[in-house]
DNA sequence: AGCTTTTGGCTAACGTAGTAAGCCACTGCG
DNA sequence: CGCAGTGGCTTACTACGTTAGCCAAAAGCT
């Protein structure tokens, strides 16, 4: 029997796709193993264990999540580079459910952990658009972890199949990146000083 | 053997306390059916299946959340009613991870469903926020598509553990309050008019 | 080339979890 | 008291994750 020729990142990725197409939580070994034309114990040679395959799942998730938002910011400042983050997040996650889903419920373990590590990457872009409004310092982690609640729970909403009636998400969308625009620079303390 | 006296509702109660206590994800028949002194097959004769528990326990919670909101908002407007039950939401998530993590990722399926019928009636105590602030009725759905996804983004990572780093979230959460109360209250089109 | 080592498949087997089938005692009503 | 129905029970089956141990293919060395 000749060999898949399989490692690690062909797993993880093929994995992530599969969980894309049929929901992350139906990814199961056996359904991956499949997948790859190999039996269901063969893949721990590759993964520790299913827990392990989510991780990474996760990891490679977050990374190509970064880098698109980290690429849609490019050249764009306030309002544009929020709308554009923003975005570029969503179209992600709709278009990458599987992988988005493997994101949610870690807890991240040490400061070595790769899903640690690009979590921490992730927050980057957002402290890029971040730049363009007029914040006080001390409220920079305040406002980052603003934008990652709204736009998490938006894209995890609309990924779960929750907005029923109606359901002209785009329009609600817009709607909610003018609503945080709107916020941003409207903060006390810095009157009218437009980023000028 | 003395019988134990079960039936769906308190099924259902002991999931959703067990569930808070070893989290969800935790949560197995074989569990609940120690925990009710019983072995795993009786919980057959109240619930269909661990999917109609899981489902029964999230129409629980949501409803419970949603009693809990809609005190906590009685006799306030605005400001002051947002922040209300932005607090109401995120105590109820932070005092009951386990029934707030079965309400995740369910697909609505008609009608008739429990947990839509609750779903429905958890939006009331949000509409009732948003009648405080003078928004264009067009906008309503938008904002309250807004609030849902921000109260939900920042209870669901916060209950998972993100926000690493200094970790103040009680400032973070007031902060995130007071972004969208702003925001709200800057809405294009109603210039100055605050609610007179 | 031929020998050796490592690697990446495999089969077999186990534990746990969800679930179906069918039995039988307890409860409550006439 | 007798009887119906409910709510326990045991047994059994399936799917899944995981481990152990075998063996051939690939890769490296002389």
């Amino acid at each position: 029997m000749p060999r898949a020729g399989l490692d690690p990142a062909a797993v993880v990725a093929a994995g992530a796709d599969l969980a894309d197409e049929i929901g992350f939580p139906a990814l199961t070994m056996g359904r991956l193993a499949e997948r790859l034309g190999v039996r269901t114990p063969s893949l721990y040679k590759h993964v520790a264990s299913q827990e392990d395959l989510n991780r990474r799942i996760a990891a490679l998730a977050v990374g190509e999540a970064t880098d698109a938002i980290g690429a849609a910011i490019q050249g764009r400042a306030g309002r544009d580079a929020l709308r554009a983050a923003a975005r570029a997040l969503r179209d992600f996650v709709l278009a990458h459910p599987g992988r988005y889903a493997a994101t949610l419920g870690f807890s991240l373990t040490g400061p070595d952990d790769p899903l640690a590590v690009a979590a921490a990457r992730s927050m980057e872009p957002f402290t890029a658009v971040l730049r363009g409004y007029d914040l006080a310092p001390a409220d920079t982690t305040h406002a980052l972890r603003a934008l990652r609640s709204i736009f998490h729970g938006f894209a995890t909403i609309e990924a779960g199949g929750g907005f029923r009636w109606g359901t002209a998400t785009d329009e609600s969308f817009d709607w909610l990146i003018d609503l945080v625009d709107l916020g941003l620079r409207a903060q006390p303390g810095r009157p009218g000083t437009t980023s000028g």
